[in-house]
DNA sequence: CTATCATGAAACAGCATAAGTTACGTGAAC
DNA sequence: GTTCACGTAACTTATGCTGTTTCATGATAG
């Protein structure tokens, strides 16, 4: 099944964001992301309506952060998307009469609550400052790697 | 997104063959779970080739069960389903050049995968036979109740 | 032996959702 | 007032599970 990139891709522009003086405009991070400036502003309308970017219109407009790094964890940004499903894999009907159904659809969703809990657990204690003190210790390296 | 609910179907058939004399036709299957019968051959396929369950053509044929079913947990279906996707969200691209999205990726994929480890360990410890208790509890209150 | 039943498999359409695209409106800066 | 950039709606594309049709194969009943 395709997975939805929109974290990963807003994540990755946030940071991007942080470290960039000025406005981003829509074109230029789609350009970033190898996509399209509509995608671009679509997606970032949560974030926006959540606070943690607002945009400018008109000359030397575009994107800036609203909101310090170490403010927003992964999970601000995954509920700013509108919490979007995180599972690929459930029951169909959700209220089956079947009692056998009813057996095999709580043992699946405990399991699912269970593994979602472990995830919104570490999306919420990560930042988007922690992921650029990683980008930033990469960076370090590859300098000194050279590559 | 939509999601994917093959590992529950076959759950809920796999208790009910264990519940049941003789083979149970795909038609028959399919009318349980509200869905046609070639696409319960499709996917039953997957549970053959595996060994939990073994088919026969002709007169009275139909599925049985090829294995106790306390020797299959629900992860052991899972896998014969072909391991399919779990996480609904994840990164577009797998090897980025960018050290932010490099960053990214590693945050989320940690997250993911310590979450997906948890999923793997819960249905690792459950098996159908645990199922299949559950339901008895059910059907034994269901009757108390008179529900 | 033949008809019937049931699986096996290929081929194609349906459907939901993220993603991509086009088009037009709105507001800000030059 | 022209240009730039976002805001939004509408449409198309891509993907993968799901549903359906069709035919072949094999097993059983008569």
């Amino acid at each position: 099944m395709r997975q939805d990139s929109r974290l990963s891709r807003m994540l990755h522009v946030l940071i991007h964001m942080d470290r960039h003086d000025g406005a981003l405009t829509s074109e230029a991070i789609a350009a970033m992301l190898n996509t399209n400036a509509v995608v671009i502003r679509r997606t970032m309308a949560g974030l926006r309506d959540a606070g943690y970017v607002q945009s400018e219109k008109g000359h030397g407009g575009g994107w800036r952060l609203a909101c310090p790094l170490d403010r927003v964890t992964l999970l601000d940004v995954h509920r700013a998307l509108g919490d979007p499903t995180v599972f690929a894999i459930g029951p169909t009907d959700d209220e089956p009469r079947c009692l056998v159904e009813q057996a095999v659809n709580a043992a699946l969703a405990d399991a699912l609550r269970e593994a979602e809990a472990v995830l919104v657990r570490r999306l919420g204690t990560v930042t988007l400052a922690d992921l650029a003190a990683d980008f930033d210790r990469r960076l370090a390296l590859s300098g000194k790697c050279g590559a």
